[in-house]
DNA sequence: TATGAATGAGGGTTCATTCAT
DNA sequence: CATGAATGAACCCTCATTCAT
């Protein structure tokens, strides 16, 4: 047994070298900065053979940043946070996250590229896309950790976890941008490196959630 | 009386139509998205008039980045706010330029894309060209009023104001991107709407940097 | 059998219809007068197509112009000159050059071309490019000549080879361009051809080498 | 008297001072290279005004064609070579024409262009033109020179006028091309510089036309 | 006479994509 | 499954030229 698999091994590992070439293409010049046939003479397949592993581009794109959203729940399920409080638990997740997509530009990119894509195309569902039931699951598990410590008190009342989830969204996205874009300009104009910008994020977050005194 | 004055009236009339039309070409389809052709058919021009007016297509969007950065200093000038404390200007001052981004999304995505593009090309000094003068204007401005915020102590010490601006730069470009590339998306999941996803932001910043308790 | 054989033939051939159809718009346009999208029309190829076979326009003109260099020399080798005087290489070899660029004008004007760009270009070493190793060989196949003229007195003495070298090439190209520019005017005006033309150029070149009596 | 004249004495200055700043731009980048935007930059006058003195971008490379032709004439007249034989004379007009393109390579380039055209376009009558009559007239001296010359034996019989017409303007055209566009080649190659090279031709000349022993 | 403003046509090049094999 | 070869459409930009004023 065997002929079979062992084809549908190839399969994956193929869609896989093409998929690791893709990120490294797009960590150097972007997406839209990363041709279809740098592509191909990077992974040394022909360019049509790029469209027998994915329908176009696009696809291809939203492949690697679904590639990022599942790592990245992988990393948030790999701690254990059962005796932490739900104020610790979501600080780490955010720490987690930043730390995450510091590492991994290329995720941030095609994440966002995806997403740029949706404004304009309207998607049929938002989240309903297997890409994005991911999305969906990572951000339940912060919203879990804001339930519990606004339970138990970690967390100040009065908060809306929906809310947190959104801004704690806007806060990794704007961060990330900052970092990427602009940690040069920022060095040089205010002698901030990206980690004590990253550290200063996590702060604000904490100040908002924390209860107060 | 002023034939000349005419001319010199319609030539900026034109450029202003220009812009205008680039603006909404860029609004649409984003900074990438237009093109030199489009712009020439939607300002029903020919292709070569457009650079009468603009040297290139960054040109363009340069121009754009800066009409909203002259704008948006306006607007932040336009509120007289002596009797205010520091705590109070920043937060005023955020408030607007979140309301103004929010406005004008073109604005935010040309200073993007005029932000990346510095990234590579390597400008002299950050912020020195015309354009950055007035961001460096606008950051200013809020740096003030932290620090009048820290001597008065209605912002807590403690607090770098490097730091703060960053923060704040990241905090709204990560909401407008929120805002813009997953407004509906977060209504249907999170019955959010851009106005409490707004007026949260700014109640983060508050507890940055508000005295504790 | 040779599946692969053919296709390669057929790539070939397909180069070789281009450069052919490029030969002739040179011809009647001068290589800066072919326009690559007149090349796309007359191959009948779309216009990316071209770029498959040659990186951009100057390869293709120098693929045009090494094609001349290579023709030529093999021209020179045909003859078999062992017998003759010194003297009398070096003037076939001219006859034969002449005779050449008659012949085939695009080949005088794409190493026209060509040798004009390499001006502000500087290509590192002259004559070092795979092209130019042609045109040294070409080069030095006269000097030979030359110096085997000068040690037997077929040529005579007080003559520097380099000084011979480049005034033939001079005279040729001189000759060329009266030739392609000129010959109708000059028929009407002196009563010339082009034949009596070349003649009389190779006479000025033998009297300048010949031992004087 | 007055008023016409000096509008007409300014019309032609400034048709002059046009056709000074075209000149400039064609030695720095060559006909092709110049184009009429520069021109018009250059000589701080509205593109539309070129027009008014030219007819078009071809018009006005013939003018500066044929100033260069008129000022050769007069460069060859203002030698007074009564008591020369015609070999010398014919050998001073030519090293006066290679001086006088040497120090002037716009008039070469401009020539030249003007010729290849006509190639091209086939205007009416071959040297009907204005411009024309006076390259004849230039031809003609030398041609006086020459049948002097056969007459009284400084220059060997046998010798076709029209032949060594043609021979010399292809002598004087391939070394100007070489000394223009490809000194620095030979220099690095041969190491010969344009003196040398501009004797050499002149000596090959000599050869050519003396009585020979 | 001189100009500001505009234009059509075309320049070379690159893109994501799709055939037939 | 994989490919070589091809393509249409678009890219930004520049040219010489010509209006109305």
């Amino acid at each position: 047994m065997g002929i079979v698999e062992r084809k549908s091994r190839e399969k994956d590992q193929r869609r896989t070298a093409i998929l690791e070439a893709a990120k490294i293409l797009i960590a150097k010049h972007g997406v839209e900065g990363m041709s279809m046939n740098q592509l191909a003479e990077s992974t040394e397949l022909n360019k049509a053979t790029l469209y027998l592993y994915f329908n176009d581009k696009d696809d291809l794109v939203d492949a690697v940043s679904y590639e990022g959203l599942v790592r990245l729940e992988k990393e948030h399920q790999e701690t254990d946070r059962q005796i932490l409080s739900g104020f610790e638990k979501v600080l780490d997740l955010v720490r987690l996250t930043f730390a995450f997509y510091k590492r991994y530009p290329v995720y941030f990119f095609a994440l966002n590229h995806q997403e740029r894509r949706k404004e304009t195309e309207r998607l049929d569902t938002p989240f309903a896309a297997k890409g994005n039931e991911t999305a969906s699951r990572i951000f339940e598990k912060i919203a879990e950790g804001v339930r519990q410590g606004i339970e138990e008190g970690s967390i100040r009342t009065g908060i809306d976890v929906n809310v947190v989830l959104v801004l704690l969204y806007a806060q990794i996205y704007g961060v990330m941008h900052t970092i990427y874009a602009k940690e040069d300009i920022y060095q040089d104009l205010f002698h901030l490196d990206s980690v004590t910008i990253e550290r200063s994020a996590l702060e604000i977050i904490a100040y908002y959630l924390k209860t107060g005194h």
